[in-house]
DNA sequence: TTCTATACCTTGTATAACAAAGTATCCTTT
DNA sequence: AAAGGATACTTTGTTATACAAGGTATAGAA
Protein backbone atom coordinates (compact mmCIF):
# COMPACT_ATOMS: atom_id res chain seq x y z
CA UNK A 1 0.00 0.00 0.00
CA UNK A 2 0.97 3.36 -0.78
CA UNK A 3 -1.04 5.33 1.77
CA UNK A 4 1.20 3.33 4.12
CA UNK A 5 4.17 4.41 3.13
CA UNK A 6 3.34 8.04 2.97
CA UNK A 7 2.02 8.14 7.25
CA UNK A 8 5.33 7.05 8.11
CA UNK A 9 7.18 9.65 9.57
CA UNK A 10 4.45 12.31 10.08
CA UNK A 11 2.24 9.96 12.33
CA UNK A 12 3.96 10.64 15.04
CA UNK A 13 3.94 14.32 14.29
CA UNK A 14 0.11 14.25 14.11
CA UNK A 15 -0.28 12.52 17.39
CA UNK A 16 2.08 15.32 19.36
CA UNK A 17 0.36 18.05 17.61
CA UNK A 18 -2.80 16.76 18.88
CA UNK A 19 -2.03 15.84 22.06
CA UNK A 20 -0.24 19.79 22.69
CA UNK A 21 -4.17 21.06 22.48
CA UNK A 22 -4.67 19.43 25.31
CA UNK A 23 -4.84 16.01 27.46
CA UNK A 24 -6.32 13.15 24.70
CA UNK A 25 -6.52 9.67 24.74
CA UNK A 26 -6.22 7.26 21.55
CA UNK A 27 -9.45 6.23 20.81
CA UNK A 28 -10.26 10.18 20.24
CA UNK A 29 -7.22 10.94 18.90
CA UNK A 30 -8.37 8.46 15.86
CA UNK A 31 -11.76 9.87 15.78
CA UNK A 32 -10.23 13.71 16.01
CA UNK A 33 -7.84 12.72 13.08
CA UNK A 34 -10.00 10.63 11.10
CA UNK A 35 -12.66 14.04 11.55
CA UNK A 36 -10.08 16.69 10.49
CA UNK A 37 -8.81 15.14 6.91
CA UNK A 38 -12.24 13.95 5.87
CA UNK A 39 -11.21 10.31 6.37
CA UNK A 40 -8.39 11.02 4.71
CA UNK A 41 -6.17 9.57 7.20
CA UNK A 42 -7.82 6.47 8.99
CA UNK A 43 -5.27 5.23 11.55
CA UNK A 44 -5.65 1.39 12.54
CA UNK A 45 -5.35 0.79 15.90
CA UNK A 46 -1.69 -1.37 15.41
CA UNK A 47 -0.24 1.98 14.51
CA UNK A 48 -2.03 4.07 17.03
CA UNK A 49 -1.12 2.66 20.47
CA UNK A 50 2.49 1.38 19.49
CA UNK A 51 2.87 5.01 18.40
CA UNK A 52 1.92 6.18 21.37
CA UNK A 53 3.86 3.66 23.74
CA UNK A 54 6.92 4.96 21.40
CA UNK A 55 6.12 8.70 21.83
CA UNK A 56 5.56 7.95 25.77
CA UNK A 57 9.58 5.53 26.17
CA UNK A 58 10.91 8.23 24.12
CA UNK A 59 9.63 10.87 26.99
CA UNK A 60 7.66 12.90 24.44
CA UNK A 61 4.27 12.66 26.04
CA UNK A 62 3.36 11.02 29.54
CA UNK A 63 0.15 8.72 29.95
CA UNK A 64 -2.27 8.18 33.11
CA UNK A 65 -5.37 6.58 33.30
CA UNK A 66 -8.57 8.26 34.26
CA UNK A 67 -11.65 5.79 35.03
CA UNK A 68 -15.22 6.93 33.82
CA UNK A 69 -17.73 6.72 36.01
CA UNK A 70 -19.32 3.40 34.49
CA UNK A 71 -15.84 1.60 35.28
CA UNK A 72 -13.77 1.67 31.71
CA UNK A 73 -10.83 2.92 31.36
CA UNK A 74 -9.31 5.57 29.76
CA UNK A 75 -5.42 6.73 28.82
CA UNK A 76 -4.95 10.14 28.67
CA UNK A 77 -1.46 11.77 27.55
CA UNK A 78 -0.11 15.08 27.79
CA UNK A 79 2.97 16.43 25.81
CA UNK A 80 6.16 17.02 28.30
CA UNK A 81 8.62 20.08 28.06
CA UNK A 82 10.88 17.49 25.72
CA UNK A 83 7.92 16.80 23.66
CA UNK A 84 7.06 20.22 23.38
CA UNK A 85 10.22 21.42 21.87
CA UNK A 86 10.80 17.98 19.21
CA UNK A 87 7.09 18.66 18.37
CA UNK A 88 8.07 22.40 17.55
CA UNK A 89 10.91 20.91 15.76
CA UNK A 90 8.93 18.20 13.86
CA UNK A 91 6.09 21.07 12.70
CA UNK A 92 9.36 22.84 11.39
CA UNK A 93 10.59 19.92 9.68
CA UNK A 94 7.14 18.75 8.13
CA UNK A 95 7.09 22.32 6.57
CA UNK A 96 10.28 22.48 4.63
CA UNK A 97 10.58 18.39 3.85
CA UNK A 98 6.25 19.03 2.44
CA UNK A 99 6.98 22.00 0.55
CA UNK A 100 10.55 19.94 -0.80
CA UNK A 101 8.59 17.44 -2.16
CA UNK A 102 5.72 19.52 -3.71
CA UNK A 103 7.94 21.59 -5.45
CA UNK A 104 9.71 18.29 -6.92
CA UNK A 105 6.49 16.47 -7.68
CA UNK A 106 4.36 19.91 -9.01
CA UNK A 107 7.62 21.27 -10.95
CA UNK A 108 6.36 22.55 -14.26
CA UNK A 109 7.60 20.47 -17.45
CA UNK A 110 10.57 22.21 -19.08
CA UNK A 111 9.23 24.21 -21.68
CA UNK B 1 16.15 9.09 11.90
CA UNK B 2 13.04 11.00 11.25
CA UNK B 3 13.10 12.22 7.65
CA UNK B 4 14.35 8.73 6.25
CA UNK B 5 10.67 8.30 7.53
CA UNK B 6 9.26 11.21 5.68
CA UNK B 7 10.72 10.32 2.86
CA UNK B 8 9.03 6.72 2.48
CA UNK B 9 6.42 6.66 0.29
CA UNK B 10 7.17 9.73 -1.58
CA UNK B 11 10.52 8.77 -3.50
CA UNK B 12 8.60 6.84 -5.90
CA UNK B 13 6.54 9.90 -6.30
CA UNK B 14 9.28 12.28 -6.96
CA UNK B 15 11.12 9.72 -9.02
CA UNK B 16 8.58 9.24 -11.41
CA UNK B 17 7.07 13.33 -11.63
CA UNK B 18 11.02 13.99 -12.44
CA UNK B 19 11.34 11.30 -15.09
CA UNK B 20 8.11 12.95 -16.47
CA UNK B 21 9.66 15.25 -17.95
CA UNK B 22 12.02 13.66 -20.03
CA UNK B 23 14.36 11.00 -19.79
CA UNK B 24 16.43 10.80 -17.00
CA UNK B 25 19.25 8.93 -15.27
CA UNK B 26 19.55 8.21 -11.68
CA UNK B 27 22.69 10.10 -10.96
CA UNK B 28 21.33 13.33 -11.89
CA UNK B 29 17.59 12.61 -10.83
CA UNK B 30 19.28 12.90 -7.61
CA UNK B 31 20.91 15.84 -8.39
CA UNK B 32 18.01 17.42 -9.54
CA UNK B 33 16.44 16.71 -6.10
CA UNK B 34 19.28 18.34 -4.51
CA UNK B 35 18.92 21.46 -6.55
CA UNK B 36 14.92 21.41 -6.42
CA UNK B 37 14.83 21.20 -2.89
CA UNK B 38 17.98 23.20 -1.52
CA UNK B 39 19.46 20.09 -0.31
CA UNK B 40 16.48 19.56 1.71
CA UNK B 41 15.73 16.11 0.42
CA UNK B 42 19.56 14.04 -0.22
CA UNK B 43 18.60 11.19 -2.13
CA UNK B 44 21.39 8.34 -1.04
CA UNK B 45 22.32 5.81 -3.58
CA UNK B 46 21.27 2.69 -1.59
CA UNK B 47 17.60 4.93 -1.40
CA UNK B 48 17.93 6.05 -5.20
CA UNK B 49 18.76 2.52 -7.63
CA UNK B 50 16.70 0.34 -5.72
CA UNK B 51 14.00 2.66 -5.97
CA UNK B 52 14.47 2.99 -9.92
CA UNK B 53 14.76 -0.89 -10.13
CA UNK B 54 11.46 -1.18 -8.12
CA UNK B 55 9.84 0.91 -10.73
CA UNK B 56 10.86 -0.41 -13.35
CA UNK B 57 9.93 -4.04 -12.28
CA UNK B 58 6.74 -2.50 -11.33
CA UNK B 59 5.98 -1.31 -15.40
CA UNK B 60 5.96 1.97 -14.07
CA UNK B 61 9.15 3.26 -15.87
CA UNK B 62 11.48 1.78 -18.71
CA UNK B 63 15.07 1.88 -18.74
CA UNK B 64 18.06 2.15 -21.70
CA UNK B 65 21.70 2.15 -21.70
CA UNK B 66 22.87 5.56 -23.20
CA UNK B 67 26.88 5.08 -23.80
CA UNK B 68 28.32 8.40 -23.68
CA UNK B 69 31.40 9.27 -26.04
CA UNK B 70 34.06 8.57 -23.22
CA UNK B 71 32.48 5.15 -22.95
CA UNK B 72 30.49 5.75 -19.31
CA UNK B 73 27.14 3.94 -19.48
CA UNK B 74 24.69 5.38 -18.32
CA UNK B 75 21.02 4.08 -17.82
CA UNK B 76 17.96 7.08 -19.06
CA UNK B 77 14.64 6.01 -17.55
CA UNK B 78 11.55 6.82 -19.29
CA UNK B 79 7.93 7.30 -18.08
CA UNK B 80 5.66 4.45 -19.36
CA UNK B 81 1.78 4.40 -20.04
CA UNK B 82 0.95 3.14 -17.14
CA UNK B 83 3.25 4.69 -15.02
CA UNK B 84 1.82 8.33 -16.58
CA UNK B 85 -1.82 7.29 -15.21
CA UNK B 86 -0.06 6.35 -11.63
CA UNK B 87 1.64 9.37 -11.62
CA UNK B 88 -1.33 11.41 -11.73
CA UNK B 89 -3.29 9.74 -9.37
CA UNK B 90 -0.19 9.49 -6.95
CA UNK B 91 -0.02 13.44 -7.57
CA UNK B 92 -3.27 13.62 -6.40
CA UNK B 93 -2.77 11.76 -3.19
CA UNK B 94 -0.06 13.45 -2.23
CA UNK B 95 -1.74 16.85 -1.81
CA UNK B 96 -4.53 15.41 -0.57
CA UNK B 97 -2.40 13.61 1.96
CA UNK B 98 0.21 16.41 2.81
CA UNK B 99 -3.25 18.94 3.23
CA UNK B 100 -4.35 16.53 5.68
CA UNK B 101 -1.24 16.23 8.02
CA UNK B 102 -0.72 19.88 7.67
CA UNK B 103 -4.45 20.44 8.54
CA UNK B 104 -3.66 18.54 12.08
CA UNK B 105 -0.29 19.64 12.49
CA UNK B 106 -0.90 23.47 12.30
CA UNK B 107 -4.55 23.39 13.80
CA UNK B 108 -4.76 26.00 15.84
CA UNK B 109 -4.41 25.35 19.08
CA UNK B 110 -8.15 25.56 21.31
CA UNK B 111 -8.72 28.86 22.61
C1' DT C 1 49.48 9.77 -6.82
C1' DT C 2 45.70 10.97 -4.50
C1' DC C 3 41.35 12.94 -4.51
C1' DT C 4 36.93 14.31 -6.33
C1' DA C 5 33.26 13.80 -9.47
C1' DT C 6 30.78 10.92 -12.33
C1' DA C 7 27.90 6.64 -12.72
C1' DC C 8 26.16 2.38 -11.49
C1' DC C 9 25.33 -1.82 -8.33
C1' DT C 10 24.29 -4.95 -4.08
C1' DT C 11 23.73 -6.91 0.80
C1' DG C 12 22.17 -6.43 5.29
C1' DT C 13 19.74 -3.71 8.87
C1' DA C 14 16.37 -0.94 11.19
C1' DT C 15 11.98 1.09 11.42
C1' DA C 16 7.15 1.50 11.55
C1' DA C 17 2.30 0.94 9.73
C1' DC C 18 -0.94 -2.51 9.89
C1' DA C 19 -3.60 -6.99 9.80
C1' DA C 20 -5.50 -9.80 12.97
C1' DA C 21 -6.18 -11.50 17.05
C1' DG C 22 -7.49 -10.78 21.97
C1' DT C 23 -9.87 -8.55 26.44
C1' DA C 24 -13.78 -6.03 28.44
C1' DT C 25 -17.90 -2.90 28.98
C1' DC C 26 -22.18 -0.73 27.51
C1' DC C 27 -26.14 0.04 24.59
C1' DT C 28 -29.25 -0.96 20.94
C1' DT C 29 -31.48 -4.04 17.95
C1' DT C 30 -33.54 -8.44 16.74
C1' DA D 1 -32.07 -13.32 25.59
C1' DA D 2 -28.93 -12.99 21.85
C1' DA D 3 -26.43 -10.55 18.57
C1' DG D 4 -24.25 -6.69 16.98
C1' DG D 5 -21.88 -2.35 17.28
C1' DA D 6 -19.40 1.29 19.59
C1' DT D 7 -16.10 2.25 22.98
C1' DA D 8 -11.26 1.45 24.66
C1' DC D 9 -6.93 -0.72 25.05
C1' DT D 10 -3.33 -4.49 23.97
C1' DT D 11 -0.03 -7.60 21.44
C1' DT D 12 2.30 -10.64 17.74
C1' DG D 13 3.90 -11.24 13.28
C1' DT D 14 4.36 -9.45 8.50
C1' DT D 15 5.84 -6.33 5.02
C1' DA D 16 7.85 -2.46 2.82
C1' DT D 17 11.58 0.57 2.14
C1' DA D 18 15.34 4.11 3.18
C1' DC D 19 19.99 3.77 3.93
C1' DA D 20 24.73 2.48 5.58
C1' DA D 21 28.45 0.48 3.69
C1' DG D 22 30.61 -1.92 0.67
C1' DG D 23 31.81 -2.69 -4.33
C1' DT D 24 33.13 -1.58 -9.73
C1' DA D 25 34.99 1.72 -13.18
C1' DT D 26 36.45 6.12 -15.68
C1' DA D 27 38.16 10.96 -16.05
C1' DG D 28 40.25 15.08 -14.65
C1' DA D 29 42.38 18.10 -11.23
C1' DA D 30 45.46 18.99 -7.36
Amino acid sequence: MFERELLKGSLGLMLMALIEQGPMYGYLIAKEIRALTDDVIDLKEGSLYPALHRLEKEGMIEGFWQRREDGVDRRYYRITAAGQAVLDERRAQWSRFSAAVSKVVSDAPSQ
